[in-house]
DNA sequence: GAGGGGCGTCGAAGCGCTTCGACACCCCTT
DNA sequence: AAGGGGTGTCGAAGCGCTTCGACGCCCCTC
């Protein structure tokens, strides 16, 4: 391996010029740099990840805490994880890839020994473990989600109260009045994570406001499942002409069995669905839907993190406002 | 931040007695061992990664590079990456996530730099521009697929070849004789995908072998594209029967498409899938398929590379074996 | 023409750890 | 009783980099 002093030699400078050369920390003369720069290229140097981590105690890593779980829709985890590596890349860190399974330890190891600057926790619950450690760290985080409480952090997410309260407006401008909310996995609601029950606050705060009749059923994903939910909320609610979606697992049986049952879409029913673009568009018939914006997210949360190891203060929270995009699935509700 | 140091005067004894007693390479009392182990637990005390590496020249950590493309099916790249953090971490190692957008160069800064000891590469394509590079480092690396020229380097991957020909032997047990094989988008064979290419040598060896006739037609994922592809099939090849089908998001169109042309599964055609368990599973019919082991592939691939690092050769070429479930979707051919 | 202030460069002191050789000590053997 | 071989511990020398203070030089100002 090149190490500095050899770059140092060949371009017959001291070892701390060329340290500066790299950092741009003190002025460097033209020809001194481009020099260096020379034996740099020509010796093909690589600084040592391990030395500057120790000199200068940051490690230019950010760690992202992706969720072990399953039972969310994990393209959209993934999409997160990727807009966060190219992100971080772009502002000269790299990305830490760390799984739930650690549990709350893997926040102190990360922070104890100095792996990683700073952490993107992702899928937080609303009471999440984690937090304590993080706030007694000294080290910056960004939650994507958003806890209970969020003193002292940075949350990014998508405004999911202001998305229920869109989709809600959405189909009552087209004159539903009773409308199904087919949620995510009942798991999901039990352990608290923020987004769906923000999700539902919005819906129901609106529907409220505009008078409308809403019913709520958690739905696991599948046929089957799916199946006995639509049988349930047509026997409680037969004039249900309008359907919001916030399980992705779910959507594709729903189309399935409303044509199924004869009900077509968007003639006699609605449907929107919250999810990302491309499922939206690739089910069997284009969705009018709120978009998840995973890319968004990830990119804000990779800024809003850098900023603050920059010394520069982000926001507290960030919510990212929601966008609704009419396609085929939605349209005036049927004479009654 | 508690130091070695620190923690060596809290115990009393020199620093490299505390280094030995938490790397075990060379023998200590127990007694010391327990004071030691008490101290570090008072002081919570963390090795700082960063001198370590230097001082060992080892940073313990994997680096891990997934495709930036999304015309694969991305939960299987998720399930491989959480199943290689996982396995990385009972070995001691952590994952650092590096995404193709910085192409070729990643494998020179990661090596160069000694962020990572070893690398694991997703997605390899038959003829890939990383893998020169990767054979000028020093450090070991492990691909997820098979390349063209696998000389000096660890291969895992599913026996895509042997599931092929599984898949066909299953159609031909039940009597099918003319098979439909619904690949992946054009894409992933114009740029020359191993997994692909070996997948459909499977399949045409034993449909040769077997006396079947076999029809290969790529597809986009979603239901324009396969209804495309389906009605060009079903022209070309009206007695077609079984259906092999290698693309997630061709699955749940394919079987709408035939239902809405009243060929019922499986009583008039069979499908076999090369997908996912939870795919297999959760599909409208259960599928009869081979399950691609993301699990196994990141586990193994980890445990080749670890195997490595640690001076053991690992194997050159680990394929996994294929193993078909018969499901709901396949049933004996219709009499003619 | 002396003093002041940038600018560009250097030397040296660490950063916190690993690892090697040295060595003290004890128990056996002869 | 002397020698030999473990065993357990220590001290010191780095690993390759960053960063701080120092210093020489040149240009400007009064």
């Amino acid at each position: 391996m090149v190490t500095l002093a050899e770059v140092a030699q060949h371009a017959g400078v001291s070892a701390s010029t060329v340290s500066y050369v790299l950092s741009g920390k003190r002025s460097i003369s033209v020809s001194t740099r481009r020099r260096v720069e020379r034996s740099i290229r020509e010796l093909g140097y690589h600084p040592n990840a391990g030395a500057r981590a120790l000199a200068s105690s940051r490690s230019n890593i950010i760690a992202l805490m992706v969720p072990l779980r399953t039972d969310m829709y994990v393209p959209v985890m993934m999409e997160i994880a990727i807009a966060v590596a190219t992100t971080a890349r772009t502002h000269g860190y790299d990305v830490l890839l760390l799984t739930g399974e650690e549990g709350p330890d893997a926040v102190r190891r990360v922070a104890g020994s100095g792996l990683a600057d700073g952490m993107i926790l992702m899928d937080v619950e609303l009471d999440d473990g984690r937090l304590p450690l993080l706030r007694e760290t000294d080290r910056p985080a960004v939650l994507i989600g958003l806890p209970a409480d969020t003193t002292g952090l940075t949350c990014v997410d998508l405004d999911f109260k202001a998305t229920g309260a869109l989709c809600v407006e959405h189909l009552a401008e087209r004159g539903h009045h009773d409308i199904a909310v087919i949620g995510e996995a009942p798991a999901v609601y039990e352990r608290h994570t923020g987004f769906a029950e923000r999700t539902l606050d919005g819906l129901r705060g609106r529907a409220r406001e505009l008078g409308l009749r809403l019913l709520h059923r958690p739905c696991e994903g599948g046929y089957d499942a799916m199946a006995v939910t639509l049988a349930r909320i047509l026997d409680e609610r037969p004039g249900t002409t309008g359907f919001v979606v916030q399980n992705e697992s779910a959507v594709e049986p729903l189309l399935a069995l409303l044509r199924q049952q004869g009900r077509a879409v968007p003639e006699d029913v609605s449907v929107v669905a919250i999810c990302p673009e491309q499922v939206a568009v690739q089910a069997s018939v284009r969705l009018t839907s709120v978009a998840v914006p995973a890319q968004e997210t990830g990119r804000l949360a990779v800024e809003q993190l850098v900023a603050r190891l920059g010394g520069r203060g982000g926001d507290e929270i960030v919510l990212i406002a929601p966008e609704l995009t009419v396609r085929a699935s939605s349209g005036p509700a049927p004479a009654p």
